[in-house]
DNA sequence: TAAGTGAGTTGCGCAAGTGAACTCACTTTG
DNA sequence: CAAAGTGAGTTCACTTGCGCAACTCACTTA
């Protein structure tokens, strides 16, 4: 069916949601956060039709938030790989993940934990305020438009 | 068409996503934030069909994500609140704002900023590691099974 | 009585998702 | 050299979601 368009909106949740806003696109971008490169290993671990699945992997290269890069000749192969704008994306997930564990968990814990690699340590992640490093509460929160925000449109 | 049930695996992106992972679903809990409680004024704002967003704002209520609140007895006449549950879910938007704001703003800058109420203050979300207080860098990160993970599942 | 209001519901045509089978271009095997 | 295998899609039939407009319901207002 018909979709409206949301990233012509000046607003970046709906620019973000009209990237993120389906079903397996998180998914598939969690995949490619765990190491995952090859289409039949996406299409393995997602249980996830192929048609959909090509048609998300080219959307996200269209969109360059994964390369798709050959990695063999003969014959030729290749794979999707994060770029900058993708790998940010984990911020999103991460998110995600907190909410998940804090509201949808059930009482054993989270079903999956994140670790650093180098200290070994479990991380939570939060969402905070970049300069005063506190968490955002959102009834202490207003919008206003912004320096992109075009002058002919109401908020 | 159908749509695979992902609440059910155990992995809190793909519960989120079942929640949020949706065109409208985000939007709808945006004009929530901004204070939209009607079901006209969500209609009106968000351009969205009516069916849709019945089946959206029932979806909502009965996650507990919303809380359906009698405002009015002749005629009885109904509004949606954001519960606590709900209002978590500002950090997910807030990370949202945030990507979008940095990889989708066009050269003006982003076209909605946050405010905080008290100082007047621009509010820059970032998800940051809870104990440490610094940004998660993905490549430095390793998932592992966490408490809820069932025993007879593969990560 | 007619018009207006808020909150849905209905119906239609179109298009996306599921699941399975299929195709393509190649390599490997006997 | 034919058959089988492999990775990466493409195609297809069926089911169901979405956009859009019109409609219904229960009430109030003039």
């Amino acid at each position: 069916m018909k979709r409206t368009d949301l990233g012509k909106l000046p607003c970046s949740i709906a620019r973000t949601s009209n990237l993120l806003g389906d079903w397996w696109t998180p998914l598939i971008l969690r995949e490619a956060f765990y190491g995952v490169r090859k289409f039949d290993e996406f299409a393995g671990r997602l249980k996830i039709g192929r048609n959909v699945l090509t048609q998300r992997l080219n959307r996200l290269t269209d969109e360059n938030i994964l390369v798709r890069k050959r990695y063999q000749d003969k014959p030729l192969r290749y794979e999707y790989r994060l770029t900058d704008k993708g790998r940010a994306l984990f911020d999103v997930l991460a998110a995600m993940i907190r909410w998940g564990d804090d509201w949808l968990a059930e009482a054993a814990g989270p079903p999956i934990e994140l670790v650093d690699i180098n200290t070994g340590k479990v991380i939570r992640p939060i969402v905070v305020d970049a300069k005063t490093l506190k968490p955002i509460e959102p009834r202490n929160i207003d919008v206003r438009k912004g320096p992109g925000f075009p002058n002919n449109m109401k908020l």
